[in-house]
This record gives C-alpha cells, sequence and structure tokens, in this order.
RNA sequence: GGAGAGGUGGCCGAGCUGGCUUAAGGCGUACGCCUGCUAAGCGUAUGAGGGUCAAAAGCUCUCCGAGGGUUCGAAUCCCUCCCUCUCCGCCA
C-alpha cells in the first residue's frame, strides 16, 4: 500500500507505475475519495466535538440534580446527525481502503519498462555445460533412477504434485539441508518453522490478497489460505508491531512446501518439475531500516547466487522489466540457470525490495534513533526454489553412461554418495 | 464438539450497578533535583493514527480483542465473531 498522501502529491508517478505495471487501479477516483472523506471527517469532527462536550454537561446537570431536558431534547438531533455523518464517512473510508489496496508499488527508477522482453540483463557466472552425447531431460533421468513418481502423485492428488521418492528424495532433503545451513551460519539467519496455512490478513498483508485469490488453494471451512510462499507467515510474523531499532534487521529463513493453483496455466510447462502446484523452497526474508534496504537486497541476491554457484551450476541475473514486476514490488531481481534438458534458463530464485509497501499494509513499524515511530522495510527472496535446482542438478551433472554425479557440497547431505 | 473464566496503554493491573476516567495505581523508561559514589528519595515527562496549520505549538477526532447495536452519552449494557486459559468429550 501506498502512502494516501504520496498519491496525493505525486499522482502522476502513481499513474505511471499502474499503467507500466499493466495494473488497473483508478487514480482519479481515490484521490476524488480522500478528498470528500477529508472534508467529511472534519464535519464529523467538529459535531462530534460539540456532542462530547455537551454531554459531559448533561453528566453534571444529572449529578447536580438540575433539570437537562432541554439540553437532551437538543442533543437527540445532534446525535442523529453525528450517526449519519459517521455512516457515510464509514462508506467513503472502506470504498477508499478497498481502492488503496489495488495500487501496485512504484517500481524503482532503474526498472525497464516493458514486458518479459525487456529484462536486463544483470550479470552471469559460468557457461552452461556442452555435452559430447545427448543429454537426458530431467523427466527420463528422474524415471530411470526413480527419483520422482509423477504418475502415483497424480493418482494421489492430480498432476503437479510429484512424489520424490528414494534417492530423489534424498536428494531434496540434501538441497533443502544445505540451503539451510548455509543462511544460518554463513549469512546469519534465523531460522522459522511456519504455518503452511495462514489467514485472510496475512494474504493481504504481504499483497496475495486481493489480487491472486485465484491462484491460492483456500480452505472455506476454516476460512484459511495454504500459503504460496512462505514469504507470507515469514513477512506477517511481526504485523502489528512496533520493533524497537535494536531489533533490526531481522533476517528469517524458512523451508516450506508451497502451494499454488496456477489457474489458467494449464497446457504451458505442466511435464516434470518445472510448474508445479506443490513445491519445496527455502525463503529469506529481511526486515531492515529504511535507509538498508537497497544494500540489504544486493546481499541477499549474492547469498542465492552463492548457493548456485556452490552448487556449480551457470546462472545469469536479470532485473525485471515492470511488466515482470510483482503487484508489490519496488524492484526484483531473478536468478536462473541453465537447464540442459530443457535447453533454456529456468528461474530458480526472485528478489524483491517492497521498501514500505508491504509493511504499511501489515503495520510493521520500528523506532528509529529520533525515537520516531515509521516503517520498516520488507525483502525476499528464494534461497533457493528446490523444484527447480532438483531438474538443473540432475541435468547438468548426467554422465553418459546414464548415472549422475552428486554434487559435492552435497554429498554430506547424502551420507557420502556420489553418484546415482 | 460441550461447560466455565478471561482479553484494558511497553508490562502488571483497577474500572465493568453507563456521565468530574481527557483510563486510577504500580513497574519500566527518559530527563532533572538531591546525595562522597551507588542505591534510595523527590519532581517532570512517557501510546498510536487522522484532521486543522507553511511548520511547530495549540485545538480537535478515533482507538480499552474485532465488528455491529442500545443511549443525549459506552472500557462499562446487548448481539455476533476471533483469540487465550481451565475442565470434559472425541481423535492423529
Amino acid at each position: 500500500m501506498l502512502d494516501l498522501k504520496f498519491i496525493r502529491e505525486h499522482a502522476d508517478v502513481v499513474r505511471k507505475a499502474v499503467a507500466d505495471k499493466g495494473e488497473n487501479a483508478d487514480i482519479d477516483r481515490v484521490l476524488g475519495l480522500d478528498e470528500a472523506k477529508r472534508h467529511k471527517q472534519h464535519d464529523f469532527d467538529t459535531l462530534r466535538a460539540d456532542q462530547n462536550r455537551v454531554s459531559k454537561g448533561i453528566g453534571l446537570c444529572k449529578k447536580n440534580g438540575q433539570d437537562a431536558s432541554n439540553l437532551l431534547a437538543s442533543m437527540k438531533k445532534i446525535a442523529g446527525t453525528v450517526r449519519q455523518l459517521g455512516s457515510q464517512l464509514a462508506v467513503l473510508d472502506t470504498e477508499l481502503q478497498r481502492l488503496l489496496l489495488t495500487i501496485p508499488n512504484i517500481p524503482r527508477k532503474d526498472v525497464p519498462v516493458g514486458g518479459e522482453a525487456d529484462n536486463a540483463l544483470v550479470s552471469e557466472w559460468g557457461t552452461p555445460r556442452e555435452f559430447d552425447f545427448t543429454p537426458q531431460d530431467h523427466l527420463a533421468l528422474c524415471e530411470a533412477h526413480r527419483l520422482v513418481d509423477f504418475a502415483r502423485g497424480a493418482k494421489l492428488s492430480g498432476t503437479g504434485f510429484p512424489v520424490y521418492t528414494g534417492n530423489g528424495a534424498l536428494l531434496e532433503r540434501a538441497l533443502v539441508q544445505f540451503m539451510l545451513d548455509t543462511h544460518i551460519t554463513r549469512h546469519g539467519y534465523t531460522e522459522i518453522i511456519p504455518p503452511l496455512l495462514v489467514n485472510t490478513a496475512a494474504m493481504t498483508g504481504t499483497g496475495q490478497l486481493p489480487k491472486m485469490a485465484d491462484d491460492m488453494y483456500h480452505i472455506a471451512s476454516d476460512d484459511l489460505y495454504l500459503i504460496p510462499t512462505s514469504e507470507v507467515p515469514l513477512t506477517n510474523f511481526h504485523s502489528g508491531e512496533i520493533l524497537p531499532l535494536d531489533d533490526l534487521p531481522r533476517k528469517y529463513v524458512a523451508f516450506t512446501p508451497n502451494f499454488r493453483r496456477e489457474a489458467g496455466s494449464y497446457g504451458k510447462m505442466t511435464k516434470g518439475l518445472l510448474r508445479l502446484h506443490q513445491f519445496n523452497k527455502v525463503e529469506m526474508v529481511r526486515l531492515t531500516e529504511p535507509q538498508d534496504s537497497s544494500q540489504a537486497l544486493e546481499e541477499m541476491i549474492e547469498e542465492a547466487a552463492f548457493i548456485t554457484r556452490q552448487l556449480g551450476l551457470a546462472y545469469r541475473i536479470l532485473r525485471l522489466a515492470t511488466g515482470d514486476l510483482s503487484f508489490a514490488s519496488h524492484v526484483t531481481y531473478d536468478i536462473e540457470v541453465w537447464s540442459p534438458g530443457a535447453g533454456r534458463w529456468l528461474e530458480v530464485s526472485s528478489l524483491s525490495d517492497f521498501r514500505d509497501f508491504q509493511a504499511r499494509r501489515m503495520g510493521i513499524r520500528y523506532r528509529n534513533s529520533e525515537g520516531k515511530v515509521a516503517f520498516v522495510h520488507t525483502l525476499n527472496g528464494s534461497g533457493l526454489a528446490t523444484s527447480r535446482i532438483f531438474p538443473a542438478i540432475v541435468e547438468t551433472y548426467q554422465r553418459d553412461d546414464g548415472t549422475i554425479e552428486v554434487p559435492e557440497v552435497l554429498r554430506p547431505y547424502m551420507r557420502g554418495l556420489t553418484t546415482l
């Protein structure tokens, strides 16, 4: 959510952001409602002040045994007007709040305007492996080594719910362990194991609601949502709080499964592990002081990139164009690794600075060095999504005899196994 | 699922037979005074958000779990919901 004052004073900037992000939000209507609400608020406050004053007088009269029927009669009228103004004010405010939730965050100045084709290449590391034999894709490899059972997953739940089996499960777990250990010990994050079901307020706080309602699994009987990313519970962890300065920065990391309905994307990349209804991810979240968030994002990019380097996977880093930015994001970098099987780059991490956009929605504030209360900045980034790393590893590390080498950093987590 | 108790300011905690409560009192915190030092003591201050204002001050509105209602007036009465605790039941 943007600051209403900011919208009032920089309407053009906001309009441009809405257009660049391809969102729909009626800024003129917001401005009109804001104006109307402030007028109404003024009328209400003035009358309410009168009411408070006279009510006190009535109390005094009664206490002294004096007659207050004159006052009572006139107050009866005022009370009616106050009630009327109050409900009109509530209507304006509800509508204003609803609209404010539909206005996206402003992209950073260096974010390219445009769609996916306009994403800016920031850096590259390593070179995609060349093969002197015809490499198999991860589907074939997973089947050959019984790493993932897609058919039985479909039997249990439907497509998009893979079952990791045997060494596949071991590899998946090793990836998670390796990533968590690295972020905890090398990067200083605190591990969190959060709930996988969260309420409407939490989903609204990080910005999934109202826009992404159709993409999430919703438990109607309890009005809870399955998390599409652990960003939601991690970032909402401190919602409604005013943190002491000493508590910043906060750095949280969590491993969770994630659930996405992927409504409307049937037929698009549905084979294998690349697009799933349930997938695993290690997620990093930071809360910082406003002046520290840009630097924090750079660090998080490096932390995610470190994992891919350790795994020996060629990657590239992109700065997403406005059309590819999420609703709440100010700036987002994607890390993509090369998939020899798919012959294309796969997004394994998406790292974003939200500035105070989410913090304002969920009310995460802190007391700064001047003792003033201000919104924190929130950031998050995958560190990483195993469902994309997994195929990249089995494809990249395959040998001509069909076996798969285990990357060295994972071996300690796989009972010393060197080959699958 | 059933029965009961409760949710008040950073914390504890009174108020809850509706009106000098603009929420007592305490703890904590900050500043000052006092005192060889420390402790104690004394004094003052100490929530968030909005409106008005160039800004500050000031004035004012809202907030006592959330949302409705009754009333001239609600922390206080009524209704719905959420959460916590205790007991019972059911169950992985």
